[in-house]
DNA sequence: CTGAGTAATTGATCTAACTCAATTCACGGA
DNA sequence: TCCGTGAATTGAGTTAGATCAATTACTCAG
């Protein structure tokens, strides 16, 4: 896609160099301290391994890495959004997740090996990420074995979260890898119905559930006139989750 | 499919019954010892932990646990094949991963919450697993954690391998998803060409890619008619992995 | 506020892949 | 070894979704 090949241009330069801003004045970190890898950190560690990072600023639609690239740093989100994708031969761009605040990414670079990154990563706004060494926190589970339980549990969630999102993509029509992909943006228990906001621009979402972005607003357009949503810019309405799932079949 | 509702009903019976087959005699369990989740483990606690698992004897098509089940064990292939499939309301048959001897499956149910299947488990062929309990590994992990530092790396590449399965499923035509997953069968640095077996009977293989058998089997004649590869049972052969790549774009 | 550039939508073809159907093949069990 | 049942292949017809094209609507930077 043109898109981001030009962006591929755009951003050829200098990819992953650091702001040295201080992290001392944290509120904005709050988050960090309550995500699975860190919530069982001592003080005194969090503080070590906050120390060894760098805070990051992304502009919008900026590169943070690319496929291939030797994957030293993992990353968490303070502020923004990213997503993570790939390019092939062709220039053809693959949307595979999108990031939110909160959120790590790359983090199983942590015993990755060799470690490199597995594709690109752009900020899909300005954005704001710790950029995270892998020898510092590598370090810190060596010194500290019984950190490792928090890690494994979120490695385990992060391997049933990619299983979950290959067993969509199995599904073989268009309309209902988008149906499911919808529910699943649900919150646990809105079995009442409740409002999504993508997570992606709506072209960016066909390109994660591999369809064109022509047949995505079809799809929508469909479900808009059988009343089984309500569609306003980038939130969608789902009344009845279950008569949307029934469609699907 | 129909295939997989006539499985349903054949098997509605005991799952998860153990074979109380000592383990002593081991040197099928070999294998156990070299996979990434116990081999740092001390011969004792080894044998500690095989002591609380069952040996299993699965024959062709037998079903070993069901999705939502609730997972108290994990398993290790011993000898024979298995396969990961989900089954949708209209009864539609997914696989979504094949499963060789020396392989562990359903291992994150180790740290899930709630632990249950997120998947059918069956026997393709004749098969012997390991069931591990769930508790055991974890109290192991909770005595020594220094053994989590192999778990971590497992589950890391088993991350890692999810999302590239979910990469093939982002490639939108059929052809080219069929391609792009026999280049991954090829072992490791067979750039110049090589034979791959398919884990799984073609119809299987097609619904893990999302196509029809039909599709399958007609890609793969063309491909043949191109010389592309050559053709034999289930076995492939890719004289030149360079080419077929270029051809996907 | 305004305009440039990209995203979204909608319409009109076209084609890859699905469906249905019939035949051949091969494997597992007796 | 043979037999039966499900797997694989091949053909014909249909359709979901891609492609091409044109318009409208946002978004963001100046």
């Amino acid at each position: 896609m043109a898109m981001t090949q030009a962006a591929e241009q755009r951003y050829t330069k200098p990819v992953l160099v650091a702001i040295n801003k201080p992290l001392d004045e944290e509120d904005s970190l709050q988050a960090l301290r309550s995500h699975a890898l860190f919530q069982s950190l001592r003080a005194k560690d969090l503080e070590s391994l906050i120390q060894q990072s760098r805070r990051l600023r992304l502009g919008h639609h900026q590169l943070l890495y690319r496929q291939d690239m030797p994957a030293h740093h993992f990353f968490f989100v303070i502020s923004g959004r990213l997503r993570l994708y790939r390019l092939d031969s062709s220039g053809v761009d693959r949307t595979l997740d999108s990031i939110a605040p909160g959120d790590c990414f790359a983090e199983v670079m942590i015993y990755a090996d060799p470690p490199q990154y597995a594709c690109y990563a752009e900020a899909l706004k300005s954005s704001e990420v710790l950029m995270i060494p892998v020898k510092a926190y590598r370090d810190l589970l060596d010194k500290h074995p019984e950190y490792a339980q928090a890690a494994l549990s979120h490695y385990a969630k992060r391997a049933v979260t990619r299983f979950h999102d290959l067993e969509i993509m199995t599904v073989q029509n268009a309309r209902d890898r988008l149906i499911r992909y919808l529910i699943d943006l649900l919150p646990e228990g809105a079995e009442k119905g409740g409002e999504v906001e993508l997570p992606l621009p709506k072209c960016l979402v066909a390109s994660r559930l591999a369809m064109q972005p022509e047949t995505f607003s079809r799809i929508l357009a469909d479900l808009k006139s059988n009343n089984l949503i309500r569609v306003n810019r980038s939130k969608l309405f789902i009344s009845d989750p279950q008569r949307l799932m029934s469609i699907s079949q």
